[in-house]
DNA sequence: CTGAAAGCGCTTACAG
DNA sequence: CTGAAAGCGCTTACAG
């Protein structure tokens, strides 16, 4: 039966569909028996009742879905855990996610409006423009940045941490002349750039020279480019500074291709603790990052701002740290 | 403003509301004039009017959503390219696709009757009664196999064509005796046996023994106990066919490690040709997937069963190949 | 403590 | 060619 309704239960019952709908809903402030309860809820399970949420939506002008926009880079196993740590935590509390990648195809304000959902996750940029339509809609709006907490409301995991952590670690082993290897990926420019940032300003801090960027590809050919380049001048760079794992993985494969000890001659520290870092020859140093705390701090701030309530949310400190290994 | 409705842009147009419904819906049935066409369309537009989706669910018993369960293993490239080629198309159509992560925490029908969708795209496995009363309910249903297709209106991507792939790669390199490394995560364990099923089809075809099995993890000592079984015997193991490019990653650490030339005394060949693959000491030789085949097959299987035409929908041929590189 | 009634926004026979 | 009216399933003042 494509579906049973209010209206059935509240005959199988013998009660009002007001009745129903109030001992389903457990409203607090409405008194009725324990009797009465039961006898409903027990039609109900027997009939296999769920709500339609087409009824509830439209009546309450919203429905119980949270819409999360994604960015269109690749989804990597940290936003994978995010997704599903605040999707079970959501639908703990009856809610539905809806999860959209942002292709730039069509305006995401298709797809709110339609939707009506009761919270939009960005992890994407919103303009200005949209947040505030949004906003005016009714809908909590939590964006998110790359950076320390501009405002309080918008979830962050900031990225600049991550270079500078990076930088520090390898002028802690005395490296004094670092090179950043940089993504090719366009869509990945927005990450790199603030990692970049936060390792320029540990160069800064540390006396260091300014760290010198040079895009990779994921292959062996283009990270061979950009190592000579690197030993080209009259300081060679001996402490590479990679975007993430897999770039650090080309770099460590072009620096055994030029006969480069590692990491007497030249050291590489990679981000995320992918399980081919630890396999990789050398077994690669990474920054691992703490997707649980990010997962339960993304997880709060979507619930706070649910509850309209804007509660400070400052990130866990111990977001992530150095995994020490045979590449520095 | 919350919401801005048909009533509201029959008002602005002068025309009644029903007029509105059949503009903006081009219901070719209904002749309407183009200047009444016009009116209505462009106060839709100045009003910034998007239908409820509420609204017309309820009307029409149905929603615009597919809703799409996913399995609870890791959710990788392959997936995830899947997903957004079929978000993609979806929305071309006027569909919203909703991704449900099934965690086993709640029943499948709480989120499929309360959400009441077009379809439901299943990659994972459900259970009869389950699928018979989503059918009942009017929804069509998706699901997926690991296998060939037992019935046409099932999405396939046949696991067991990469094992025999695999074995026949290393078979054509001479090597007889084999081993089979094997995810030590137990959600993969559907994939794995069913690819490990391919391998030992392919052995017996090929008239070699049969492949020796060994769990890996995903680090080095647990790869060296493996290794180190398959070469005790009388007969040691050559050649190595690994569930996927991480798993090999671990065995070539293991060979490394344990001294042995690669891939002269044994040779190993992964499955996705992630990055690291190509990246691995030595270059990993893998198996290719096709991933854009395999999402317009899912897409065609998705976008037949909405039109409930049931198709017969094969698998395209070349849905994956081997890459050969310096681990054969 | 319980029920009759209104109304959320939409589509669609049906009547003009 | 166009509109008045019904009804999808739900929640909630309001009246008893």
């Amino acid at each position: 039966m494509p579906g049973v309704t209010g209206a059935d239960v509240a005959r199988e019952s013998g009660v009002s569909r007001t009745t129903v709908s109030y001992v389903l809903n457990a409203r607090p402030d409405v008194a009725i028996p324990e009797a009465t309860r039961k006898r409903v809820r027990d039609a109900a399970a027997r009939l296999g009742y769920t709500p339609s949420v087409a009824g509830r939506a439209l009546r309450m002008g919203r429905s119980d879905l949270v819409l999360c926009v994604l960015p269109n880079w690749p989804v990597g196993p940290v936003i994978d855990t995010l997704l599903d740590h605040l999707a079970s935590e959501l639908a703990d509390r009856g809610l539905s996610m809806l999860v959209h990648h942002d292709r730039g195809r069509r305006p995401i304000g298709e797809l709110w409006r339609a939707v009506t959902p009761r919270a939009v996750v960005g992890l994407t940029a919103f303009t200005d423009d949209e947040e505030q339509a949004m906003r005016r809609a009714g809908i909590q709006v939590l964006t998110s940045s790359l950076d320390e907490d501009p405002h309080p409301e918008s979830f962050s995991v900031p990225q600049t941490g991550i270079g500078r952590l990076q930088v520090e670690h390898l002028a802690g082993r005395g490296h004094r002349v670092l090179g950043y290897a940089a993504p090719a990926d366009e869509r990945l420019a927005a990450f790199a750039d603030r990692r970049l940032a936060g390792a320029r300003l540990a160069c800064e801090a540390h006396g260091l020279p300014e760290p010198q960027p040079h895009a990779v590809e994921l292959d062996v050919a283009s990270a061979t480019a950009a190592v000579r380049a690197w030993r080209a001048g009259p300081e060679p760079v001996t402490g590479v500074v990679a975007y993430n794992d897999e770039v650090a993985l080309a770099v460590l494969a072009a620096l055994r291709a030029e006969g480069l000890r590692i990491p007497e001659e030249v050291a590489v520290i990679g981000v995320d603790d992918i399980p081919a870092a630890g396999l990789a020859a050398p077994a690669l140093t990474t920054v691992w990052q703490a997707t649980d705390a990010q997962a339960e701090h993304l997880t709060r701030a979507v619930l706070a701002a649910l509850d309209g309530s804007s509660v400070s949310l400052r990130a866990p400190d111990d977001l992530f740290h150095v995994v020490q290994r045979a590449s520095t």
